[in-house]
DNA sequence: TATGAATGAGTATTCATTCAT
DNA sequence: GATGAATGAATACTCATTCAT
């Protein structure tokens, strides 16, 4: 469970640092539930929902909340940092299975893509709105980007298990970047951040494919 | 400028859509002053921004809003509208400057990612909010959709004029799928949508290049 | 129609004092819509109307209206004079009428009492909010006393028709007090004034019966 | 004192139906404030009041109102059945006093008109305004109906006390045609419900003199 | 610790009225 | 006389936060 320390506009939000206290006991049950009940409404209506509300389906006092967190806001940026963590342990799970799995980079680039399209694909909804705060919120942005930059390592880490089969001089570049961009897509096509532009309809396992082609050739390539 | 009939949540909402009346002369101004002052405002602060300030820092009373505007959403709807006008056209000549400068596939796809980052650069804040209120809005959404369904055809054309280049056998997929993932990596670098995990400081020109060069092992490779 | 000075709260608002100007010829038509146009709004949803309606079903300007009334006030008062007015001639026509279809106390009282009842109910809505409105405003509760005055006035004359056979000493105030009653208790009963407390089911026919029994009795009673 | 559940559109609005909570102690004296401010306000201004007036004079938040009332509409109906409530209580003491007093109908009818007058005259202001919004809310109308039924059957019930001098078949029909007939002059005269046509000044004394020898040659009446 | 009643600042929207044309 | 675009004052209601118990 996350925490954030009343007065301290932390630098680092970690899911530790949004709560108030290292409850012990039964306490540990309030502050369970209605950080349950906040996630609940977070993905039923994004942030706009009520103290009352949370008091109420959580069965904990509005002055329970406030014990815990500061603000409604440190509230919010606990449900997303445990998001967060969750993400980042599915991962971390993730990439795991995947190295395993695979025998060359041929194999191993297409269902890497898959595997974390998927992975992301089963925590869109929170994540969404962790990147829409994020946009605003450095609170949560700034250790949102340390995660990215651990999660940038790990994936660039399982495809550098391949690098001599990499092509070009530098392949720590080319697997960083090769992340970024599978990132990106992935993100943009499960509309985190935000739908907009983005195609829905668009013929999502053709992409899939295409992005693990697109990437193999870049690996590969001597460029 | 871009209007909103009173009545019609109108299917396509276009920047015509969105206004209430077709004013000739001096209400023409008045209607450009608040929509000034409103995309000024979103700028500055988001959605969160107050009719009151609209009519001080545009010198327009709060009942002229009114007379355009259904109401404060719509107002936002418009000035969301104008901007995806803008960049509309911005793709469009960025386009054709693209297209005339290079004179071969090589050529091409490096400085076709350089114009399209640096387009969305420039429109980037307003876009930004565009994505956010798409994400819960279906009347910013749906046109978003088609606007970005004819962004897509328009990128790929230009690639495709360099078909001759391409490997594989689907010329039309491969294009698509480039601009696809050259956009997704773009508007997350530039935080659209949202930053969330993305890591602005990564070096952007680096990315950059990589992207060009991905796109054209891809699109080159026989696979 | 009726008309209202435009700056003159005059005591007695007559139809004629409630519009500004005597206007001639097709300028009366315009006056004429706007009473009309007002008359139905009232009559869908009381005060509760606007202007802007007025204009749109009216085809008049607002400009217009603000021509003949000072303000929407008085257009309502004149609404309601013209209302009260036509009352006043259907009151006129009915006593006549009964005066001549009855030959006896007996036979006139029951009749009055009936006709007046039909008479009231057809101006019903109108008169309603003319009553509530008299509640608050004197520039309608004023006319309105006069008019109540010749009212009664005509009601105790026919009733005077046959004083030769009242009881008692004072026939007038026998027939005032029974137009009083009469009128007070249809009034009640058609929920003029407002239901409130009146009892609409309670069988209208059983106490329009009564309550000529009661004023014969009352007439001809030699207290 | 009297009180609405908040989700509850209640079909019988009782004093209990209108606020929220039982609330014991010290609320008690917010919730009495409020009600004591609004009715002031009320008598003052009709429903033409505003809420910030509320919390000003009766020295209680804007939220508070809120905490018991779900809307300005239900704090009015608030006040209005407190007012209805006093009348019925009123009505029931003055019935027993009459009932007490008088010895014969002679006796009886005079008294009670003059007893019932005084008692509506008390409460006029009131009455005036819940008969005017039972006008148009059916949430003031339909229990005010039930109570105008209850105050129907006492009446009557104190007038058959004599029913050995009724003349006639049917002395519960003259009863109650009687007691209507009453309240309907009274609530006129009153102004209950509205003033418009009836006539302030004319004899008031007179009138209930007439109306109570009206009522009594009518219960003796044969016809 | 825990409670939840009390607080009150903040804001979109309406519509009678004006007045430049 | 006519028009109708422009004005802006006025107001109910929400909900994060506090604090007395």
């Amino acid at each position: 469970m996350s925490t954030v320390p009343k007065k301290t506009e932390a630098p680092g939000f970690a899911v530790e640092t949004v709560s108030r206290k290292p409850q012990q006991n039964r306490s540990h049950a309030s502050l369970e539930r209605m950080l349950v009940a906040a996630r609940e409404l977070m993905l039923e209506r994004g942030e706009d929902f009520t103290l009352q509300e949370v008091s109420r389906r959580g069965d904990v006092s509005i002055g329970s909340i406030y014990l815990r967190f500061e603000s409604k806001e440190n509230l919010v940026r606990a449900v997303i940092a445990n998001a967060l963590d969750d993400v980042a342990r599915d991962e971390e799970d993730m990439c795991e299975r995947v190295r395993e799995s695979a025998s060359s980079l041929a194999e191993l680039v297409p269902a890497y893509v898959h595997a974390y399209a998927e992975t992301l694909r089963g925590n869109a909804s929170l994540l969404r709105l962790a990147m829409q705060r994020a946009a605003i919120d450095p609170l949560v942005s700034e250790p949102g980007k340390q995660r990215a930059l651990q999660a940038a390592k790990a994936g660039s880490e399982v495809m550098l298990d391949y690098r001599d089969e990499f092509g070009g001089t530098d392949p720590e570049l080319k697997a960083s970047s090769a992340f970024h961009v599978i990132f990106a897509t992935l993100a943009r096509q499960l509309s985190l951040g935000s739908t907009g532009e983005s195609v829905q309809s668009y013929d999502w396992d053709l992409l899939k494919r295409e992005l693990g082609s697109m990437c193999l050739a870049y690996l590969k390539s001597p460029d």
